[in-house]
DNA sequence: ATAATACTTGGAGTTGGCTCAAAGTCAAGA
DNA sequence: TCTTGACTTTGAGCCAACTCCAAGTATTAT
């Protein structure tokens, strides 16, 4: 798959998949004779972890960090392991914070509805 | 209060509370007769109103855009509704992503423990 | 063979959200 | 009175994560 077919497919400019390779996002990309990148299964594999993880919000630091451990073989799995309870950890932490504000929201709007229809304010300030 | 004070008990520097004034997320905070900044009751509430919504990602444009829209008055009332029933529709959206990637986590990190107890990787990749 | 298109690299520029520094004002204590 | 320290403003600097540009090479279509 070359660049533009794996840029199309996930919404990622050509530029930004050539940063996550250079910056380590992604592994290496396989290439052709002339050093074009040609993107195998695997390649588009790191490609989607990358996408979910920086979806997610994970700094592209924690995700190169992960690819150069998995580069170094086995002896990092307990690293790994390390690695992805950590994010998982914050990960879950801002979900909370998430929850939190959607039903601070919830009520905010719940408050202007009243208020949108009635056109009385219920309440005092903010 | 001083501005010492509500930077120690919300965890913002002085120079963010200056900044959240002066962009506009927090509305122009009380003076005392030589200009210098006294926190009142109101002021600290917009103080807690930026903090959650911006631990909550919103961008601080749009915190600025609610308070533009509050000092005007209630003729804003249903833009500000729509502002934050906009607002709530995407934390829901990134709530989403991150309950996704936290159980891809959830599955690799299980992977994960299972490699480290045996010494085995029981797949093929990432 | 040649033009158009798609690719390459390296490096500079942009945006959001702070963060720091310089230079000045003012109030309280020795 | 003088100094200390907290405050003020304006403006520059920084970091993450792209994003764009220039200059050059390779592939494809005619």
């Amino acid at each position: 798959m070359t660049i533009k077919e794996v840029s199309e497919k996930y919404g990622l400019s050509q530029d930004t998949l050539r940063y996550y390779e250079k910056i380590g996002v992604i592994p290496p990309v396989t290439r052709t004779s002339g050093g074009i990148r040609n993107y195998t299964e695997q390649d588009i594999g790191w490609v989607e972890n990358a996408v979910c993880m920086r979806n997610a919000g994970l700094p592209v630091e924690v995700i190169a960090e992960y690819c150069r451990l998995f580069s170094m073989g086995d002896s990092t799995i307990g690293a790994r392991l390390e690695l992805l309870t950590e994010q998982r950890k914050k990960l879950i932490e801002q979900k909370e914070q998430l929850e939190t504000e959607i039903s601070r929201l919830d009520y905010k709007i719940g408050r202007y509805e009243i208020a949108a229809k009635t056109g009385v304010l219920s309440w005092e300030k903010d």
